[in-house]
DNA sequence: TTTCCGCATGGAA
DNA sequence: TTTCCATGCGGAA
């Protein structure tokens, strides 16, 4: 017994200090409970086996919350009671497959919907006060089948005893006393149970929290049928009673749920062909001897028949099962992978029927959401009517329940029932159809939809991790954007490390997230940085180097006390936004372009440093000015990497006075350049091996230009010095450095370019600024950098680059 | 060239 | 290790 302030806001008595380890249902599995409150301590929830190490937990594969820990104990009551998970505020929908934000507490009971904590059995009175019969048996066989100590002797077996309920739900187990104590017997203790006050003004009387509970998706055990003990809990149906009940009452016909699958790409895909779990074809589809299997007369949710050929194919040894024909009621019913189609049957008449439960991300899922809401469904509706009417749908009663949204489209209520409506959040990839809010939060971008598409391989490992290249791009340039949004960890100085010659900082905390913001050049020079509030969605001009949180908005502006209010006008006119906005996108462009064109050609640092310098001609290009600087949103003031040396404006050829980052690099590099050249001289001079002389330039050239590291990373080493030899005559031939200048391309001949490589060579042997005087390079650098030169014949700072 | 068909393969549980 | 099953793949149409 250890001592402990409860965590929860609610609980009345914070004095108490007894924890008890206790059984949270709704994160499946024990946890340190208040004594008094029955809050889980700090949200922490072990799992009944005590896979207590953080690393046993798992991961919502949408919304990535913590859940469980997968134990048999955890799991068999998380499906059977809880729905599989926490449920999610918004969708109703089990935290196993809610991509809400909505689970937003972090982990376990708090989770609960509109606030309500581990006090809250009232989760089961979704069905009344007690689970009725058939399910607390259907709990105590499976719980015993699989966990048999879990169980007391006395509910082993039949155990229709639904009085037991009330206390087993958030009945405390003392785990010090006996491993096989109940819960349902040691949840017979008394306890106070204390509504936790409501956040969002809703009533937290139980019988409102009853309301808004709507039925837990329970996944029902298999019904009768071959083989029935065998199903895994994945494929158990999730119905409703209430759906299951209004199902068999208005149809006077019974529904039997009988299995569920999550469409996979194949599935739903145009082969037309999908698998059926082996041991669900087995249980409840018509036992078929060949191959070729036989028809089967499924009917849809629009009551159209289809008959699919159900047959099987020889698998090691085994039995592969298979639908065949699907694709016209798979478009039929918009399905896409990921959705899940629910195969039930209707008794008298052991007619099979095809229902469906769309995937809370889909595409057409995201675009119901719309229409859903514009038809005045209220945010953070909870119906799952949509099941009950696809499947009344299937008998021509379509739209006689009358739901909650208002709507009497059974489709769109059978898609909004997935949907976080409260959140309303459309994410990233929608975002150009809504808007066209830049400032997507990232870490809620909704999975894309799986299409399948032409795929390439990403990797060699795995056939099976395979994306199409416009995804490969995306992902490329998500990650790049990602880059965007990293910020060094807070209020914590690196320590600097040298790795091989190279300086990195190294942080003891991770970077953190930050708002993603837009980065613009002033007119009077400098930058500055755009922000949008997160509140009022206002625009907000901030200093180049603020660095800011994910959430941010108008009153966090502290380096403008006119501008921190969300009341205060916006920054800008509603042209200049629509110009700042235009010029992220048309930067994100500009990159999925450039990175089409890297794919074909992959370039060198040098060719990234010319197109550097070539970009500020482009800069005149008629770009709105606002956009201009738009196309470097990662440019921050002293770094130095191939990005950010960028000009950062883009207007017009630099002076030859500029210092800027650009033209420092292009002098720094032509400064090792000619000393490179004059080291090849006397090497030559004094007869080295050329293959030696070549690796040991190489070495040098790469050490020399630490910022272009990739250079001619294509090239053999032959080609690479013939490169390099041209590059350098065309740099040297006009006079000036030309950024524009290709090493690569053949028709950058010596000879074309007017001067002869014994000529160059000459050149190469004179002291560099002599060099640089007889070139006409003076007016490119300064006396004082020339001194400079001078002085210094070491490559460039280790750190100059990122 | 595209689509279909049947089976094989290999990742995951 | 075995089994399942998502999907790849080659040959046929």
């Amino acid at each position: 017994m250890e001592s402990k302030i409860c965590t929860n806001a609610s609980c009345r008595n914070k004095s108490t200090h007894e924890w008890k380890r206790g059984w949270a249902l709704r994160s499946g599995g024990y946890a340190d409970l208040c004594y008094n409150c029955g809050s889980a301590y700090e949200n922490l929830v072990y799992c009944e086996t005590f896979h207590s190490d953080e690393s046993g937990w798992r991961n919502c594969f949408l919304c990535g919350k913590r859940l469980h820990c997968g134990c048999i104990a955890s799991k068999s009551l998380l499906e059977l009671l809880d729905s599989g998970g926490v449920g999610c505020t918004s969708c109703d929908r089990s935290s196993l497959l809610c991509s809400s934000d909505q689970i937003s507490n972090g982990f376990g009971a708090s989770t609960l919907k509109s606030g309500a904590d581990m006090q809250s059995p009232i989760e089961i009175r979704v069905t009344g006060d007690k689970l009725d019969d058939g399910r607390l048996s259907q709990l105590c066989k499976f719980v015993e089948a699989n966990e048999p100590n879990f169980l007391p002797q006395s509910l082993r077996g039949d155990t229709r005893t639904s009085n037991l309920l009330p206390p087993f739900v958030g009945g405390i187990v003392d785990r010090e006393q006996s491993k096989t104590a109940s819960l349902f017997q040691q949840g017979q203790r008394s306890r106070p149970i204390y509504p936790k006050p409501s956040k969002s003004g809703l009533a937290n009387s139980s019988e409102t929290i009853k309301g808004m509970f709507t039925q837990p998706r329970i996944a029902r055990p298999p019904v009768d049928g071959r083989g029935k003990s065998q199903l895994l809990p994945r494929y158990w149906p999730r119905i409703t009673d209430q759906e299951l009940q209004q199902l068999a009452g208005d149809l006077n016909s019974t529904i039997v749920p009988l299995f569920e699958k999550v469409l996979s790409a194949s599935d739903a895909g145009r082969i037309g062909r999908l698998v059926l779990p082996k041991a669900c074809a087995e249980a409840y589809f018509p036992p078929i001897h060949q191959s070729e299997g036989l028809p089967l007369k499924v009917q849809d949710v629009k009551g159209n028949e289809w008959t699919f050929q159900f047959r099987f194919w020889p698998n090691n040894n085994s039995r592969m099962y298979v639908l065949e024909g699907v694709t016209p009621c798979i478009q039929s019913m918009q399905l896409r992978a990921g959705d899940t189609v629910i195969f039930s049957r209707i008794d008298p008449g052991n007619k099979l029927v095809m229902g469906f439960r769309k995937a809370a991300n889909s595409v057409d899922a995201q675009e119901c959401q719309t229409s859903a809401l514009s038809n005045g469904a209220p945010s953070g509706d909870t119906s799952f009517t949509g099941v009950v009417e696809n499947l009344l749908a299937v008998n021509g009663y379509s739209g006689i329940l009358q739901t909650p949204n208002g709507s009497n489209d059974p489709h769109i209520n059978a898609l909004a029932e997935n949907l976080n409506l409260a959140d309303g959040d459309i994410g990233w990839h929608n975002s150009d159809n809504h808007g066209g809010r830049i400032n997507g939060n990232l870490l809620q971008q909704p999975v894309p939809c799986i299409e399948k598409k032409k795929t390439r391989n990403i990797g060699s490992k795995s056939k099976r991790l395979l994306m199409n290249s416009a995804d490969a791009m995306e992902l490329r340039l998500t990650w790049e954007e990602a880059q965007d949004l990293l910020r060094p960890p807070p209020s914590v100085s690196p320590s600097i490390v040298t790795i091989e010659d190279y300086e990195f900082e190294e942080y003891d905390e991770p970077p953190v997230f930050g708002k993603k913001t837009i980065f613009t050049a002033r007119i009077s020079g400098g930058e500055e940085q755009w922000v949008q509030c997160d509140d009022c969605s206002k625009w907000r001009r901030l200093p180049s180097d603020a660095l800011l949180p994910p959430k941010w908005t108008c009153l966090d502006n502290v380096w403008d006390s006119s501008r921190c209010s969300c009341s205060l006008p916006e920054d800008m006119s509603p042209k200049e936004l629509e110009n700042l906005i235009r010029g992220g996108r048309e930067f994100k462009k500009r990159r999925i372009e450039s990175h089409k064109s890297a794919q074909e050609c992959e370039p060198s640092g040098l060719d990234a440093l010319a197109s550097a310098a070539v970009l500020g001609d482009m800069g005149d290009s008629g770009e709105p000015s606002v956009g201009a600087t738009t196309r470097h949103p990662r440019h921050r003031p002293g770094c130095t990497c191939i990005v950010c040396i960028q000009p950062p404006s883009g207007k017009g050829k630099h002076k030859p006075t500029c210092t800027c980052n650009v033209c420092m690099t292009v002098k720094r590099r032509f400064k090792t350049l000619m000393l490179r050249k004059k080291k090849r001289q006397s090497e030559r001079e004094a007869g080295m091996p050329r293959k030696e002389k070549n690796d040991h330039n190489d070495e040098s050239e790469i050490n020399g230009t630490s910022g272009l590291a990739s250079l001619h990373i294509n090239q053999s080493p032959s080609e690479d010095n013939q490169s390099k030899i041209k590059a350098e005559v065309a740099e040297t031939s006009t006079g000036r450095i030309d950024l524009n200048c290709d090493p690569s391309r053949e028709d950058m001949q010596p000879e074309v370019a007017g001067m002869s490589m014994m000529s160059l060579v000459e050149k190469a042997s004179l002291p560099i600024v002599t060099y640089i005087k007889q070139s006409g390079l003076g007016s490119l650098i300064s006396e004082q950098q020339t001194s400079q030169l001078m002085k210094s014949s070491s490559p460039p700072p280790p750190g100059t680059s990122c």
